[in-house]
Formats: C-alpha cells, structure tokens, sequence
DNA sequence: CGTAACTCCTGATGGC
DNA sequence: TGCCATCAGGAGTTAC
C-alpha cells in the first residue's frame, strides 16, 4: 500500500526518467478507477511535453506544458512502471492507461484493486482533492528540518486540542497531516512510545514534538531504503523497496518487541482494531 | 459541525 | 484439491 515513502520513490523514479518527453499517443484501457478517467484526458495530454513530476501527499502531479496537469493516485494497489520502448509492448492484466512518448517510452498505471485515481486539472488551480489536505510531515528542505517540526508541532498541538479520537486514526487523517497510512503511522507510534489508543487531545506538547520527530525519522528512512514492498508496489522499474525489513511492529502481531529485549523484558507485539484497521503496538513500550 | 460506518475492488489466505 | 468466507485498506460519501 503505497504511503508518503513509496510515493516519493515513484515520483523521483518518473521525474529521472520522463522529464522532458513529449507525450505521443494515449491507449485508455478502461474508462473509470475510483472515479471516472476524464473524457479530456487524450486531448489534453497529446503532444504536450511532460515538464516536472511533484508529490503532494500520496499524490503525483504530472505537469505538461500547456495549461495542465494529471493528478495519479495509486490507491492500494496501484502501479506506475516506465519501460523503453524497446521491450516490446504488450498490455499487462489490470493495465488501464498507457501513455508513449516520442523518446520511446511507455509510461503504464496498473491498478488491480482499481482505488486509484487518474484526472487532470489546470495548472494555475489546485485540485479539489488537494485543497483540503494537511501539511507535508517532511520539510521541503533537509536543513530546515528541526524549525518544520517545530511548526509542525505547533501545528498539531492546536489541531488535536478538540480532537476526541484515537491518535492512530487522527494521523491517518489526510486532512490533519498527509502522507501517512497505517505502516508508518503504527511505526511511528511505536518509535515515540505512545499508545495508538490514547485520545489525540491527551498527548502533550512534547509528546506531539517527539512524535513529529518519530514520523520524520521513519519517513526519511523508509525513502532511503526505496519505500516497502508487500505485494504490489515497486519502483517505476519494476524492481521492490526494502524498508519492510526494519518494521518493528507492523504485521508483527505475536513476535518479540525487540525494544522489550534490549531491556531484558520480554512482550508480544499486539494487534488491535481501530476505525476498521489493524493496529500493531507493544503494549510495554507504548504508553 | 464532528465522528463513525459504509463503500468501492481483487488477490491472498485459511478452514473444511 | 477445491470452494467459500474473510481480510487487507485509502479516502470519498453518507448517516447520525
């Protein structure tokens, strides 16, 4: 399921690879995902040249050079693979939209459980989807990290002051904070010691500073390893992330909380349910 | 208004 | 071995 980490990954991968290339012809394979694929989607993007890719969330923007630009979602299952030309085409199972470039490349979205989204919007506004989203949780600049978690958290602090749920269900709250699903909400939970059952409005102000800090530190790392990888997701090359190696409590229920060991305590990961969703904590560690 | 349940979908998994 | 029920979950929509 692809999450800030994965997503970023795919944008970098399209940015290095279609920067530049101008779009050729259009096969649509299918008209509707979550939502319907715009019917001007073929006259939009013919002939125009792709001029940047940009990650908003769990979004990838495309920029052309005329007045648009593609929105793509990859919802659960969803892919985005850039192969040359050279390999010869064939249209895979559950492939719904190709795009060819002159440079001879194909730019595929694959989406087997279909919860991804394709649209297109102009450039100069901004899509209803993005509108209401909450702040990146990563600073656009590295150097600027610890005065982003300070506002971050000056940020949240105040948006969790009447929030009555669960932490773990505020966090996944694309509206609240973006970019977060439950893998690294529940790792970063795990990493600042903090229950995924406490009340949003019971933590302290040093307690949402370490957990921003905890979000950071999980995302930045998960990027480095090229994002997780369980079934569906990989890289615009086809090739895994393996971040999946350094979870420590995700789809861990019933090991050993290796945080427990190196204390010389011994406790099972949990699993719990939150708002439909599975929640995997180490009821020791996490208070 | 805030909150929670419901909904879409396919593939993996487990029980019998 | 095959069949069926269950689960996974992002996020918009609907209901309260």
């Amino acid at each position: 399921m692809p999450e800030l980490p994965e997503v970023e990954i795919v944008k970098r991968g399209l940015k290095n690879t279609l920067t530049g290339q101008k779009i050729q012809s259009i096969k649509r394979h299918r008209h509707n995902l979550r939502h319907n694929i715009p019917i001007a989607l073929e006259t939009a993007l013919g002939n125009s040249r792709i001029i940047n890719f940009v990650r908003r969330g769990k979004y990838i923007l495309m920029e052309l050079d005329n007045q648009f630009t593609v929105l793509f979602h990859l919802g659960m299952s969803g892919k985005l693979i850039v192969q040359p030309l050279n390999t010869r085409y064939e249209k895979q199972i559950h492939e719904h939209l190709t795009l060819i470039t002159y440079e001879e490349y194909y730019l595929k979205f694959i989406d087997p459980r279909r919860f991804g989204i394709i649209d297109l919007f102009l450039t100069k506004k901004k899509h209803k989807l993005l509108i209401n989203m909450g702040p990146e949780p990563l600073a656009s600049d590295e150097k600027q990290s610890e005065k982003y978690c300070k506002e971050l958290s000056d940020y949240l602090f105040k948006k969790f002051k009447n929030k009555k749920q669960f932490i773990k269900n505020v966090l996944l709250d694309q509206h609240i904070i973006a970019g977060l699903g439950n893998i690294y909400v529940c790792e970063a939970l795990f990493l600042s010691k903090i229950s995924p059952f406490r009340r949003a409005l019971s933590l302290s102000f040093e307690e949402i500073y370490s957990l921003i800090q905890s979000i950071q530190t999980i995302l930045l790392q998960a990027i480095k390893a090229g994002g997780s990888s369980m079934r569906d997701y990989v890289h615009v090359n086809g090739k895994r992330g393996y971040f999946q190696m350094q979870w420590n409590v995700y789809g861990k229920e019933g090991e050993y909380c290796t945080f427990c060991l190196k204390l010389n305590n011994i406790n099972k990961i949990k699993r719990g349910i939150q708002a439909g969703r599975s929640s995997f904590y180490c009821d020791l560690c996490q208070k």
